[in-house]
DNA sequence: GACGTTAACTTAACGGCGTTCAGTTATCAA
DNA sequence: TTGATAACTGAACGCCGTTAAGTTAACGTC
Protein backbone atom coordinates (compact mmCIF):
# COMPACT_ATOMS: atom_id res chain seq x y z
CA UNK A 1 0.00 0.00 0.00
CA UNK A 2 0.73 3.50 -0.55
CA UNK A 3 2.30 5.82 2.48
CA UNK A 4 0.06 7.55 4.22
CA UNK A 5 2.27 10.87 3.09
CA UNK A 6 1.85 11.50 -0.66
CA UNK A 7 1.25 14.37 -2.85
CA UNK A 8 2.37 17.65 -3.03
CA UNK A 9 5.48 18.08 -1.64
CA UNK A 10 5.35 20.90 0.25
CA UNK A 11 8.61 22.37 2.28
CA UNK A 12 6.72 22.93 5.39
CA UNK A 13 5.10 18.73 5.00
CA UNK A 14 8.74 17.67 4.54
CA UNK A 15 9.95 19.60 7.64
CA UNK A 16 7.59 20.28 10.01
CA UNK A 17 7.98 21.72 13.15
CA UNK A 18 10.19 19.45 15.26
CA UNK A 19 11.05 16.80 12.91
CA UNK A 20 13.49 14.88 14.20
CA UNK A 21 12.83 11.64 12.25
CA UNK A 22 15.00 10.94 9.87
CA UNK A 23 13.17 8.25 7.48
CA UNK A 24 9.97 9.32 6.14
CA UNK A 25 7.55 9.90 9.04
CA UNK A 26 7.45 13.07 9.76
CA UNK A 27 6.97 13.29 13.57
CA UNK A 28 4.15 16.58 14.68
CA UNK A 29 3.68 19.13 15.71
CA UNK A 30 2.92 19.92 11.70
CA UNK A 31 -0.73 20.97 10.28
CA UNK A 32 -2.24 21.29 6.90
CA UNK A 33 -2.49 24.34 5.75
CA UNK A 34 -5.92 26.21 4.92
CA UNK A 35 -8.37 24.71 2.74
CA UNK A 36 -6.01 21.81 2.74
CA UNK A 37 -8.05 19.84 5.24
CA UNK A 38 -9.50 17.29 2.50
CA UNK A 39 -5.91 16.14 1.94
CA UNK A 40 -5.90 15.60 5.55
CA UNK A 41 -9.19 13.53 5.42
CA UNK A 42 -7.67 11.79 2.35
CA UNK A 43 -4.66 10.36 4.58
CA UNK A 44 -6.89 9.80 7.27
CA UNK A 45 -8.59 7.06 5.67
CA UNK A 46 -5.41 5.41 3.88
CA UNK A 47 -4.43 5.28 7.46
CA UNK A 48 -7.70 3.91 8.34
CA UNK A 49 -7.37 1.47 5.67
CA UNK A 50 -3.85 0.39 6.38
CA UNK A 51 -4.59 -0.85 10.25
CA UNK A 52 -8.36 -2.68 8.66
CA UNK A 53 -5.90 -4.62 6.41
CA UNK A 54 -3.24 -5.29 9.27
CA UNK A 55 -5.20 -5.54 12.34
CA UNK A 56 -8.81 -6.52 10.98
CA UNK A 57 -11.97 -4.65 11.71
CA UNK A 58 -12.50 -5.98 15.24
CA UNK A 59 -8.93 -4.49 16.29
CA UNK A 60 -9.12 -1.09 14.39
CA UNK A 61 -9.54 1.86 16.46
CA UNK A 62 -10.18 5.65 16.59
CA UNK A 63 -6.28 6.13 18.67
CA UNK A 64 -4.94 3.15 16.31
CA UNK A 65 -6.34 5.01 12.90
CA UNK A 66 -4.79 8.36 14.43
CA UNK A 67 -1.90 7.43 15.32
CA UNK A 68 -0.56 6.36 12.15
CA UNK A 69 -2.24 9.62 10.29
CA UNK A 70 0.27 11.33 12.95
CA UNK A 71 -2.62 13.09 14.44
CA UNK A 72 -4.64 13.29 17.70
CA UNK A 73 -7.80 10.74 17.71
CA UNK A 74 -10.06 14.37 18.49
CA UNK A 75 -8.71 15.14 14.54
CA UNK A 76 -10.52 12.30 13.34
CA UNK A 77 -13.93 14.13 14.12
CA UNK A 78 -13.20 17.45 12.31
CA UNK A 79 -13.91 14.99 9.11
CA UNK A 80 -16.12 11.71 9.98
CA UNK A 81 -19.40 11.83 12.69
CA UNK A 82 -18.17 9.03 14.07
CA UNK A 83 -16.01 5.87 13.69
CA UNK A 84 -18.83 3.49 11.84
CA UNK A 85 -18.93 6.64 8.56
CA UNK A 86 -14.65 5.89 8.49
CA UNK A 87 -14.99 2.18 8.09
CA UNK A 88 -18.20 2.69 5.86
CA UNK A 89 -16.23 5.07 3.30
CA UNK A 90 -13.16 1.87 3.27
CA UNK A 91 -15.74 -0.77 2.71
CA UNK A 92 -17.44 1.35 -0.18
CA UNK A 93 -13.78 2.32 -2.03
CA UNK A 94 -13.22 -2.00 -1.74
CA UNK A 95 -16.73 -2.45 -2.93
CA UNK A 96 -16.64 -0.34 -5.94
CA UNK A 97 -14.08 -2.36 -7.50
CA UNK A 98 -16.74 -5.37 -7.32
CA UNK A 99 -19.53 -2.61 -9.02
CA UNK A 100 -16.58 -2.68 -11.71
CA UNK A 101 -15.57 -5.92 -12.27
CA UNK A 102 -19.56 -6.80 -11.95
CA UNK A 103 -20.35 -3.97 -14.95
CA UNK A 104 -17.07 -5.09 -17.08
CA UNK A 105 -18.92 -9.10 -16.55
CA UNK A 106 -22.34 -6.80 -17.74
CA UNK A 107 -20.45 -5.20 -21.47
CA UNK A 108 -18.17 -8.70 -21.87
CA UNK A 109 -20.99 -11.39 -21.69
CA UNK A 110 -23.87 -10.91 -23.66
CA UNK A 111 -25.90 -14.58 -22.92
CA UNK A 112 -27.79 -13.40 -19.75
CA UNK A 113 -27.73 -16.94 -17.89
CA UNK A 114 -23.66 -17.23 -18.39
CA UNK A 115 -23.88 -13.40 -17.26
CA UNK A 116 -25.81 -14.18 -14.52
CA UNK A 117 -23.26 -17.03 -13.19
CA UNK A 118 -20.57 -15.27 -14.12
CA UNK A 119 -21.45 -12.08 -12.12
CA UNK A 120 -22.33 -14.59 -8.81
CA UNK A 121 -19.50 -16.53 -9.26
CA UNK A 122 -17.93 -13.06 -9.39
CA UNK A 123 -19.59 -11.99 -6.32
CA UNK A 124 -18.32 -15.28 -4.56
CA UNK A 125 -14.70 -15.10 -4.66
CA UNK A 126 -14.64 -11.12 -4.28
CA UNK A 127 -16.75 -11.66 -1.18
CA UNK A 128 -13.80 -14.51 -0.14
CA UNK A 129 -10.99 -12.55 -0.71
CA UNK A 130 -12.23 -9.07 0.94
CA UNK A 131 -13.57 -10.50 4.05
CA UNK A 132 -12.63 -8.07 6.28
CA UNK A 133 -15.12 -5.56 4.04
CA UNK A 134 -17.44 -8.29 3.57
CA UNK A 135 -18.47 -8.52 6.93
CA UNK A 136 -18.85 -4.86 7.49
CA UNK A 137 -21.15 -4.05 4.31
CA UNK A 138 -23.55 -7.20 4.56
CA UNK A 139 -23.03 -8.83 7.58
CA UNK A 140 -22.53 -6.04 10.58
CA UNK A 141 -25.82 -4.73 11.88
CA UNK A 142 -27.32 -2.70 9.09
CA UNK A 143 -27.21 1.29 9.51
CA UNK A 144 -30.61 1.86 7.76
CA UNK A 145 -28.54 2.99 4.44
CA UNK A 146 -29.79 0.01 2.92
CA UNK A 147 -33.22 0.69 3.14
CA UNK A 148 -33.18 3.14 0.14
CA UNK A 149 -35.38 1.43 -2.89
CA UNK A 150 -32.71 -0.25 -5.00
CA UNK A 151 -33.90 1.18 -8.02
CA UNK A 152 -33.25 4.35 -7.02
CA UNK A 153 -30.07 3.48 -6.41
CA UNK A 154 -28.12 5.41 -9.27
CA UNK A 155 -29.24 8.67 -7.97
CA UNK A 156 -26.68 8.43 -4.91
CA UNK A 157 -24.26 6.71 -5.99
CA UNK A 158 -21.48 8.20 -4.08
CA UNK A 159 -23.27 7.99 -0.80
CA UNK A 160 -21.37 6.21 1.51
CA UNK A 161 -23.23 2.62 2.25
CA UNK A 162 -25.04 2.53 -0.88
CA UNK A 163 -22.62 -0.23 -2.63
CA UNK A 164 -24.17 -3.30 -1.53
CA UNK A 165 -27.34 -1.70 -2.65
CA UNK A 166 -25.83 -1.09 -6.56
CA UNK A 167 -24.40 -4.84 -6.45
CA UNK A 168 -28.07 -5.66 -5.60
CA UNK A 169 -29.55 -3.59 -8.56
CA UNK A 170 -27.58 -5.04 -11.05
CA UNK A 171 -28.49 -8.44 -9.87
CA UNK A 172 -31.85 -8.06 -10.27
CA UNK A 173 -31.33 -6.25 -13.79
CA UNK A 174 -30.24 -9.75 -15.40
CA UNK A 175 -32.07 -11.60 -13.00
CA UNK A 176 -34.79 -9.82 -14.82
CA UNK A 177 -33.37 -10.22 -18.60
CA UNK A 178 -33.05 -14.22 -17.60
CA UNK A 179 -36.63 -13.83 -16.91
CA UNK A 180 -38.22 -12.03 -19.66
CA UNK A 181 -36.06 -14.08 -21.92
CA UNK A 182 -37.49 -17.13 -20.64
CA UNK A 183 -34.72 -19.06 -19.40
CA UNK A 184 -35.30 -18.11 -15.72
CA UNK A 185 -38.81 -19.94 -14.12
CA UNK A 186 -40.85 -17.40 -11.77
CA UNK A 187 -42.85 -13.96 -12.63
CA UNK A 188 -41.10 -11.65 -9.73
CA UNK A 189 -37.28 -10.63 -10.60
CA UNK A 190 -37.01 -9.53 -7.27
CA UNK A 191 -37.98 -12.24 -5.42
CA UNK A 192 -36.22 -14.46 -7.53
CA UNK A 193 -32.82 -12.05 -7.32
CA UNK A 194 -33.06 -12.07 -3.09
CA UNK A 195 -33.07 -15.57 -3.11
CA UNK A 196 -29.88 -15.87 -5.15
CA UNK A 197 -28.20 -13.48 -3.88
CA UNK A 198 -29.38 -15.03 -0.38
CA UNK A 199 -27.65 -18.38 -1.18
CA UNK A 200 -24.34 -16.64 -2.46
CA UNK A 201 -24.39 -14.90 0.75
CA UNK A 202 -24.68 -17.81 2.74
CA UNK A 203 -21.85 -19.26 1.29
CA UNK A 204 -19.59 -16.44 2.01
CA UNK A 205 -20.85 -15.60 5.03
CA UNK A 206 -20.36 -19.13 6.66
CA UNK A 207 -17.07 -19.23 5.15
CA UNK A 208 -16.09 -16.15 6.53
CA UNK A 209 -17.11 -16.49 9.99
CA UNK A 210 -16.66 -20.56 10.82
CA UNK A 211 -12.97 -20.74 8.99
CA UNK A 212 -12.43 -23.75 11.40
CA UNK A 213 -15.60 -26.01 10.30
CA UNK A 214 -14.47 -28.97 8.03
CA UNK A 215 -15.79 -27.67 4.85
CA UNK A 216 -15.88 -29.26 1.69
CA UNK A 217 -13.65 -28.38 -0.92
CA UNK A 218 -14.13 -24.37 -1.66
CA UNK A 219 -14.14 -24.73 -5.62
CA UNK A 220 -16.50 -27.70 -4.95
CA UNK A 221 -18.93 -25.38 -2.78
CA UNK A 222 -18.32 -21.98 -5.05
CA UNK A 223 -19.48 -24.54 -8.40
CA UNK A 224 -22.01 -26.58 -6.28
CA UNK A 225 -23.80 -22.90 -5.07
CA UNK A 226 -24.06 -21.85 -8.64
CA UNK A 227 -25.01 -25.26 -9.77
CA UNK A 228 -27.98 -25.55 -7.24
CA UNK A 229 -29.23 -22.14 -7.62
CA UNK A 230 -29.68 -21.96 -11.21
CA UNK A 231 -30.91 -25.66 -11.63
CA UNK A 232 -33.31 -24.74 -9.12
CA UNK A 233 -34.19 -21.28 -10.65
CA UNK A 234 -34.32 -22.73 -14.39
CA UNK A 235 -37.79 -22.19 -16.43
CA UNK A 236 -39.16 -25.59 -17.71
CA UNK A 237 -37.94 -25.29 -20.98
CA UNK A 238 -34.14 -25.05 -20.31
CA UNK A 239 -34.03 -27.60 -17.85
CA UNK B 1 -39.68 -14.37 32.21
CA UNK B 2 -39.66 -15.31 35.96
CA UNK B 3 -38.30 -13.56 38.72
CA UNK B 4 -34.10 -13.85 39.30
CA UNK B 5 -35.00 -15.05 42.91
CA UNK B 6 -36.75 -18.43 42.77
CA UNK B 7 -36.61 -21.97 44.43
CA UNK B 8 -35.68 -22.75 48.21
CA UNK B 9 -37.45 -20.27 50.18
CA UNK B 10 -34.87 -19.22 52.60
CA UNK B 11 -35.20 -17.26 55.49
CA UNK B 12 -31.93 -16.03 54.85
CA UNK B 13 -32.81 -15.47 51.08
CA UNK B 14 -35.73 -13.72 52.18
CA UNK B 15 -34.81 -11.18 54.60
CA UNK B 16 -30.67 -10.74 53.88
CA UNK B 17 -28.75 -8.26 55.86
CA UNK B 18 -29.88 -4.82 54.96
CA UNK B 19 -32.62 -5.18 52.98
CA UNK B 20 -34.72 -2.67 53.23
CA UNK B 21 -36.96 -2.82 49.67
CA UNK B 22 -40.18 -3.75 50.54
CA UNK B 23 -40.80 -5.23 47.26
CA UNK B 24 -39.23 -8.31 45.61
CA UNK B 25 -36.60 -7.03 44.91
CA UNK B 26 -33.96 -8.04 47.49
CA UNK B 27 -31.19 -5.72 48.71
CA UNK B 28 -27.45 -6.16 49.25
CA UNK B 29 -25.26 -7.36 51.12
CA UNK B 30 -26.44 -11.18 50.45
CA UNK B 31 -24.71 -13.93 49.62
CA UNK B 32 -25.23 -18.22 49.00
CA UNK B 33 -24.47 -20.29 51.47
CA UNK B 34 -21.30 -22.99 50.90
CA UNK B 35 -22.15 -25.62 48.16
CA UNK B 36 -25.27 -23.32 46.62
CA UNK B 37 -22.51 -21.66 44.11
CA UNK B 38 -24.77 -23.25 41.55
CA UNK B 39 -27.43 -21.48 42.44
CA UNK B 40 -25.81 -18.51 41.69
CA UNK B 41 -24.85 -19.25 38.72
CA UNK B 42 -28.40 -20.34 37.44
CA UNK B 43 -29.47 -16.90 38.41
CA UNK B 44 -26.92 -15.12 36.70
CA UNK B 45 -27.45 -16.45 33.32
CA UNK B 46 -31.03 -16.18 34.50
CA UNK B 47 -30.01 -12.34 34.59
CA UNK B 48 -28.35 -12.20 31.67
CA UNK B 49 -30.88 -13.97 29.49
CA UNK B 50 -33.18 -10.94 30.89
CA UNK B 51 -30.99 -8.48 29.41
CA UNK B 52 -29.96 -10.24 26.31
CA UNK B 53 -33.85 -10.01 25.09
CA UNK B 54 -34.38 -6.39 27.03
CA UNK B 55 -31.43 -5.03 25.50
CA UNK B 56 -29.88 -7.17 22.91
CA UNK B 57 -27.05 -8.48 21.79
CA UNK B 58 -25.02 -5.60 21.14
CA UNK B 59 -25.55 -3.84 24.32
CA UNK B 60 -25.89 -6.86 26.67
CA UNK B 61 -22.48 -5.93 28.95
CA UNK B 62 -21.14 -7.52 32.16
CA UNK B 63 -21.93 -5.03 34.53
CA UNK B 64 -25.79 -4.65 33.39
CA UNK B 65 -25.94 -8.45 34.25
CA UNK B 66 -24.40 -8.25 37.41
CA UNK B 67 -26.65 -5.33 38.58
CA UNK B 68 -29.68 -7.36 37.04
CA UNK B 69 -28.56 -10.80 39.34
CA UNK B 70 -27.87 -8.21 42.48
CA UNK B 71 -24.36 -9.26 42.60
CA UNK B 72 -21.00 -7.05 41.80
CA UNK B 73 -19.66 -7.59 37.90
CA UNK B 74 -16.76 -9.64 39.42
CA UNK B 75 -18.86 -12.32 40.66
CA UNK B 76 -19.40 -13.08 37.19
CA UNK B 77 -15.58 -14.44 37.32
CA UNK B 78 -16.52 -16.93 39.93
CA UNK B 79 -18.71 -18.73 37.86
CA UNK B 80 -17.90 -18.62 33.69
CA UNK B 81 -14.13 -17.56 32.29
CA UNK B 82 -15.47 -14.79 30.50
CA UNK B 83 -18.43 -12.86 29.14
CA UNK B 84 -18.74 -15.22 25.74
CA UNK B 85 -18.99 -17.91 27.59
CA UNK B 86 -22.35 -16.33 29.32
CA UNK B 87 -23.58 -15.46 26.30
CA UNK B 88 -23.13 -19.02 24.95
CA UNK B 89 -24.92 -20.82 27.41
CA UNK B 90 -27.67 -18.51 26.60
CA UNK B 91 -27.45 -19.24 23.29
CA UNK B 92 -27.13 -23.34 23.45
CA UNK B 93 -30.39 -22.82 25.93
CA UNK B 94 -32.03 -21.49 23.41
CA UNK B 95 -30.75 -23.95 20.68
CA UNK B 96 -31.33 -26.72 22.72
CA UNK B 97 -35.25 -26.14 21.59
CA UNK B 98 -34.32 -26.41 18.09
CA UNK B 99 -32.32 -29.77 18.23
CA UNK B 100 -35.37 -30.72 19.98
CA UNK B 101 -38.30 -29.52 17.66
CA UNK B 102 -35.82 -31.23 14.66
CA UNK B 103 -35.62 -34.06 16.51
CA UNK B 104 -39.44 -34.22 16.91
CA UNK B 105 -39.53 -33.61 12.69
CA UNK B 106 -37.56 -37.03 12.56
CA UNK B 107 -39.70 -38.88 14.28
CA UNK B 108 -42.50 -37.22 12.89
CA UNK B 109 -42.26 -37.53 9.07
CA UNK B 110 -41.17 -40.38 7.87
CA UNK B 111 -40.83 -39.44 4.42
CA UNK B 112 -37.16 -38.20 3.63
CA UNK B 113 -37.73 -35.53 1.27
CA UNK B 114 -40.43 -34.06 3.46
CA UNK B 115 -38.52 -34.36 6.47
CA UNK B 116 -35.76 -32.72 4.89
CA UNK B 117 -37.81 -29.41 3.82
CA UNK B 118 -39.84 -29.60 7.00
CA UNK B 119 -36.67 -29.55 8.66
CA UNK B 120 -35.10 -26.76 6.89
CA UNK B 121 -38.60 -24.58 7.21
CA UNK B 122 -38.11 -25.00 10.96
CA UNK B 123 -34.40 -23.45 10.42
CA UNK B 124 -35.25 -20.59 8.83
CA UNK B 125 -38.15 -19.73 11.13
CA UNK B 126 -36.19 -20.66 14.27
CA UNK B 127 -33.47 -18.53 13.74
CA UNK B 128 -35.92 -15.48 12.14
CA UNK B 129 -37.66 -16.13 15.77
CA UNK B 130 -34.37 -15.78 17.69
CA UNK B 131 -32.35 -13.16 15.93
CA UNK B 132 -30.28 -12.45 18.59
CA UNK B 133 -29.38 -15.94 19.78
CA UNK B 134 -28.85 -16.95 15.95
CA UNK B 135 -26.08 -13.84 15.35
CA UNK B 136 -24.71 -14.80 18.55
CA UNK B 137 -24.16 -18.54 17.49
CA UNK B 138 -23.90 -18.66 13.34
CA UNK B 139 -22.97 -15.41 12.68
CA UNK B 140 -20.01 -14.04 15.17
CA UNK B 141 -16.90 -14.29 14.70
CA UNK B 142 -16.10 -18.19 15.43
CA UNK B 143 -14.93 -19.42 18.21
CA UNK B 144 -12.99 -22.26 16.98
CA UNK B 145 -15.16 -24.69 18.68
CA UNK B 146 -17.39 -25.56 15.49
CA UNK B 147 -14.01 -26.70 14.41
CA UNK B 148 -14.51 -29.97 16.01
CA UNK B 149 -15.55 -32.90 13.72
CA UNK B 150 -19.76 -33.02 13.46
CA UNK B 151 -19.35 -36.42 13.12
CA UNK B 152 -18.51 -37.05 16.96
CA UNK B 153 -20.92 -33.80 17.62
CA UNK B 154 -22.79 -36.73 20.41
CA UNK B 155 -19.66 -37.18 22.31
CA UNK B 156 -19.69 -33.49 23.19
CA UNK B 157 -23.59 -32.82 23.07
CA UNK B 158 -23.50 -30.47 26.32
CA UNK B 159 -19.98 -28.44 25.29
CA UNK B 160 -21.28 -25.35 25.22
CA UNK B 161 -21.40 -23.84 21.83
CA UNK B 162 -21.78 -27.11 19.84
CA UNK B 163 -25.56 -26.71 19.14
CA UNK B 164 -24.55 -25.43 15.81
CA UNK B 165 -23.21 -28.00 14.88
CA UNK B 166 -25.59 -30.36 16.44
CA UNK B 167 -27.86 -29.05 14.15
CA UNK B 168 -25.78 -29.78 11.18
CA UNK B 169 -25.16 -33.14 12.49
CA UNK B 170 -28.76 -33.84 11.76
CA UNK B 171 -29.46 -32.15 8.87
CA UNK B 172 -26.51 -34.38 7.50
CA UNK B 173 -27.89 -37.38 8.21
CA UNK B 174 -30.89 -36.38 6.26
CA UNK B 175 -29.24 -35.23 3.27
CA UNK B 176 -27.67 -38.63 3.16
CA UNK B 177 -30.72 -40.61 3.53
CA UNK B 178 -32.27 -38.38 0.78
CA UNK B 179 -29.30 -39.13 -1.37
CA UNK B 180 -29.06 -43.02 -0.62
CA UNK B 181 -32.84 -43.00 -1.30
CA UNK B 182 -32.06 -41.90 -4.73
CA UNK B 183 -33.83 -38.61 -3.84
CA UNK B 184 -31.45 -36.23 -4.17
CA UNK B 185 -28.23 -36.19 -6.81
CA UNK B 186 -24.86 -35.76 -6.02
CA UNK B 187 -22.49 -38.64 -4.04
CA UNK B 188 -21.54 -36.38 -1.07
CA UNK B 189 -23.95 -35.79 1.21
CA UNK B 190 -21.44 -33.37 3.56
CA UNK B 191 -21.68 -31.30 0.06
CA UNK B 192 -24.48 -31.20 -0.20
CA UNK B 193 -25.72 -30.37 3.73
CA UNK B 194 -23.22 -27.50 3.71
CA UNK B 195 -24.56 -25.89 0.24
CA UNK B 196 -28.31 -26.12 1.77
CA UNK B 197 -27.54 -25.24 5.24
CA UNK B 198 -25.75 -22.04 3.31
CA UNK B 199 -28.61 -21.41 1.63
CA UNK B 200 -30.89 -21.59 4.65
CA UNK B 201 -28.55 -18.95 6.50
CA UNK B 202 -27.97 -16.89 3.51
CA UNK B 203 -31.88 -16.11 3.89
CA UNK B 204 -31.74 -15.93 8.02
CA UNK B 205 -28.61 -13.46 7.78
CA UNK B 206 -29.85 -11.00 5.42
CA UNK B 207 -33.19 -10.46 6.81
CA UNK B 208 -31.86 -10.47 10.47
CA UNK B 209 -29.06 -7.82 9.74
CA UNK B 210 -30.99 -5.85 6.76
CA UNK B 211 -34.33 -5.70 8.10
CA UNK B 212 -34.57 -2.37 6.31
CA UNK B 213 -34.16 -3.68 2.85
CA UNK B 214 -36.85 -3.27 0.60
CA UNK B 215 -37.62 -7.49 0.83
CA UNK B 216 -40.05 -9.67 -0.70
CA UNK B 217 -43.07 -10.75 1.29
CA UNK B 218 -40.99 -13.09 3.95
CA UNK B 219 -43.49 -16.02 3.80
CA UNK B 220 -42.58 -16.20 0.03
CA UNK B 221 -39.44 -15.72 0.28
CA UNK B 222 -38.78 -18.48 2.51
CA UNK B 223 -40.74 -20.98 0.86
CA UNK B 224 -38.84 -19.29 -2.60
CA UNK B 225 -35.78 -20.76 -0.83
CA UNK B 226 -36.91 -24.23 -0.20
CA UNK B 227 -38.34 -24.57 -3.59
CA UNK B 228 -34.90 -23.34 -5.25
CA UNK B 229 -32.75 -25.49 -2.74
CA UNK B 230 -34.41 -28.68 -3.75
CA UNK B 231 -35.57 -28.53 -7.04
CA UNK B 232 -31.85 -27.63 -7.87
CA UNK B 233 -30.31 -30.82 -5.63
CA UNK B 234 -33.74 -33.23 -6.78
CA UNK B 235 -32.05 -36.56 -8.56
CA UNK B 236 -32.87 -36.46 -12.11
CA UNK B 237 -35.63 -39.50 -11.59
CA UNK B 238 -38.27 -37.09 -9.47
CA UNK B 239 -37.89 -34.09 -11.41
C1' DG C 1 -18.33 -22.55 71.58
C1' DA C 2 -13.88 -20.97 69.80
C1' DC C 3 -10.83 -22.06 65.63
C1' DG C 4 -9.02 -22.57 61.15
C1' DT C 5 -10.36 -23.34 56.46
C1' DT C 6 -12.49 -22.07 52.56
C1' DA C 7 -16.38 -20.80 49.51
C1' DA C 8 -18.69 -16.62 48.27
C1' DC C 9 -18.34 -12.19 47.29
C1' DT C 10 -16.64 -7.15 47.18
C1' DT C 11 -13.80 -2.84 46.45
C1' DA C 12 -10.57 -0.63 43.80
C1' DA C 13 -8.22 -0.36 40.03
C1' DC C 14 -6.15 -1.18 35.20
C1' DG C 15 -5.92 -0.24 30.50
C1' DG C 16 -8.72 0.18 26.88
C1' DC C 17 -12.63 2.23 24.11
C1' DG C 18 -15.56 6.12 21.39
C1' DT C 19 -16.57 10.64 21.99
C1' DT C 20 -16.97 15.66 23.74
C1' DC C 21 -15.35 20.07 25.49
C1' DA C 22 -12.73 23.84 25.80
C1' DG C 23 -9.14 25.64 24.35
C1' DT C 24 -4.73 26.78 21.26
C1' DT C 25 -2.09 27.75 17.20
C1' DA C 26 -1.08 28.47 12.48
C1' DT C 27 -2.70 30.61 8.42
C1' DC C 28 -4.36 34.15 5.58
C1' DA C 29 -7.27 38.07 3.79
C1' DA C 30 -7.77 42.93 4.78
C1' DT D 1 -0.65 44.49 12.26
C1' DT D 2 -4.83 42.65 13.13
C1' DG D 3 -8.84 39.89 13.37
C1' DA D 4 -11.20 35.88 11.78
C1' DT D 5 -11.15 31.18 11.35
C1' DA D 6 -9.59 26.57 9.77
C1' DA D 7 -6.82 23.01 11.73
C1' DC D 8 -5.70 20.74 15.48
C1' DT D 9 -4.75 19.30 20.54
C1' DG D 10 -4.97 17.82 25.79
C1' DA D 11 -7.75 16.53 29.18
C1' DA D 12 -11.51 14.49 30.47
C1' DC D 13 -16.09 11.71 30.56
C1' DG D 14 -18.44 7.59 31.03
C1' DC D 15 -18.42 3.44 29.44
C1' DC D 16 -16.26 -1.39 28.74
C1' DG D 17 -14.09 -6.37 30.12
C1' DT D 18 -11.12 -8.03 33.32
C1' DT D 19 -7.72 -8.71 37.40
C1' DA D 20 -5.66 -8.38 42.10
C1' DA D 21 -6.20 -8.28 46.63
C1' DG D 22 -8.97 -8.24 50.40
C1' DT D 23 -13.21 -9.25 53.27
C1' DT D 24 -16.92 -11.85 55.21
C1' DA D 25 -19.93 -15.55 56.14
C1' DA D 26 -20.55 -20.44 56.53
C1' DC D 27 -18.91 -24.78 57.79
C1' DG D 28 -16.40 -29.07 59.76
C1' DT D 29 -13.64 -30.07 63.75
C1' DC D 30 -11.84 -29.99 68.34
Amino acid sequence: MEDVRRGEPDPRDAEPVGADTPDGEAARPYRKRKGEGHVRREEILAAAKAVFIEDGYENTTIRKIAARAHVSPTALYLYFPDKDRILIEICDSTFTRLIDEMSRIEREERDPLRRLRHMMECYLRFGLKHPDEYRLTFMAKSLGILGVNHKSAVADMDMPGTKGPQGFAKLLGIVADCISAGYLKGDDPELTAELIWAGGHGLVSLLITHPHFPWSDQEALIKGMLDMQLRGMLAEGHR
